[in-house]
DNA sequence: TATTCCTATATGTATAGACATAATTAATCT
DNA sequence: AGATTAATTATGTCTATACATATAGGAATA
């Protein structure tokens, strides 16, 4: 061969730019593996692996009996790094600090229960905390811990180490659901985060769960100068 | 076994709960691929299949000749999916409508050039549309598309058909940015989107391209009960 | 006509074997 | 010791083959 012999990756990327390019139009059924196969003068499983990648990506529908087609309303997926807030501070070349304004157990008032599933007034560990980026106040941190579901919480140190960070440690999760909004700041954020009252705030709610048992629910609030950024 | 043969599935999901329920701690050295075959009762290449998922996954790390280990610093990832407005509103069980606002060709502002990494004032057109839902105000989009790799806008009728809809038919991208924040609504925004100037606003910005030729630049923004919501 | 059953077929998955490739470790040379 | 080279080893990929499984579409039936 003039080049490399043919691989899975070859063969995905010279499928890919004929989806690309529209030399198989959203809807065309595509050949069949054996058929692939044949033309590239690949094994059909190497075939087979291109084909489900594609497919993973939703730029293909297969279907067993019925063939490969290309997809007609291809969903679109993009993908966002679930942010650790001292990573993310520290990738921007910024010194990270951290600072714990209140720990408490108590229990949850309705909304968070609401939100988190639990039909009774659980108890719960509320957190709340600052993160700074050059000492410049980046996010605030409105924190609820299930301490049904992790115990251990209670007895944790939150003044050097922020509750994700903890968690991340201590409490892995199978689920978590990300909720992004824009709010206007409350008196209380504006105050922490040296901003006014009312400005636009870029906030975050993330929830976790561990096999259905529901673990944190965190509100993450951050000045109207945070970008969230993700490529394709 | 008890139940079926071990598939990479069963394997897949197996190491999995190990990683999840510290059996493994992060960082640990796991047995190799042929070490896991035998304990599985499976072929090295299902095996392989297993733990090329979970590394892709962010959960195991590989590198040839020292092994497989478990993530330290798991970059846990989401997906969200690119929201294409129609869809988004009628998946909520309401009616979309649309409003062409302007359509003019013209020099985009130095800022719109600088963002599409431009560097003469390229010729674009510029189209200004709303988005409702229920007759209510939805997302205001405010669009620069290049006349120079995509000619045919020129002569599209936005009219009916919004320019993100047109443009999926027409002109296909490779590569993609998304910018998410919060704002304050301008005078024009706010009274699009029937809210006060100053207001909260939800803004998105997307930029695409194929093969590194700038394609559009969409500015949305959506009023502050917007919510964006992913899970993993 | 409508329903049920059957069968052909494309994809899905598993396997043994082989070779490729990267990267660590050991051996060799200066 | 320090640098270069070679051997070793775990993962990466491909192949040929086999069987599994879902299902479209036709055949048989009610």
């Amino acid at each position: 061969m003039t080049g490399r012999r043919a691989s899975f990756r070859t063969i995905r990327d010279e499928l890919s730019r004929r989806i690309a390019e529209r030399v198989w139009l959203p809807g065309t059924l595509i050949p069949g593996e054996e058929a692939l196969a044949e033309e590239f003068g690949a094994a059909r499983a190497t075939v087979n692996r291109a084909l489900q990648e594609l497919a993973r990506a939703g730029i293909l529908e297969r279907k067993r009996r019925a063939g490969t087609r290309v997809a007609l309303h291809p969903v679109r997926e993009a993908r966002f790094v679930i942010p650790r807030i001292r990573q993310e501070i520290e990738a921007r070349g910024s010194e990270y600090q951290y600072r714990l304004l209140s720990v408490e157990e108590a229990n949850a008032p309705e909304v968070i229960c609401a939100r988190l599933s639990l039909l009774t007034k659980s108890n719960m560990l509320h957190v709340r905390c600052l993160h700074l980026a050059d000492r410049v106040p980046y996010q605030f941190e409105d924190r609820w811990i299930n301490l049904n579901t992790v115990p251990d919480a209670r007895t944790a140190d939150f003044t050097l180490m922020g509750p994700n960070e903890w968690l991340v440690g201590h409490a892995p999760f199978s689920n978590a659901e990300f909720t992004f909004m824009a709010g206007a700041a409350s008196a209380d954020e504006a105050s922490l985060l040296q901003i006014r009252e009312g400005d636009p705030v870029f906030i975050g709610e993330r929830i976790t769960w561990m096999k259905g048992e529901p673990i944190t629910l965190a509100h993450l609030v951050h000045p109207s100068s945070h970008r969230m950024v993700t490529h394709l």
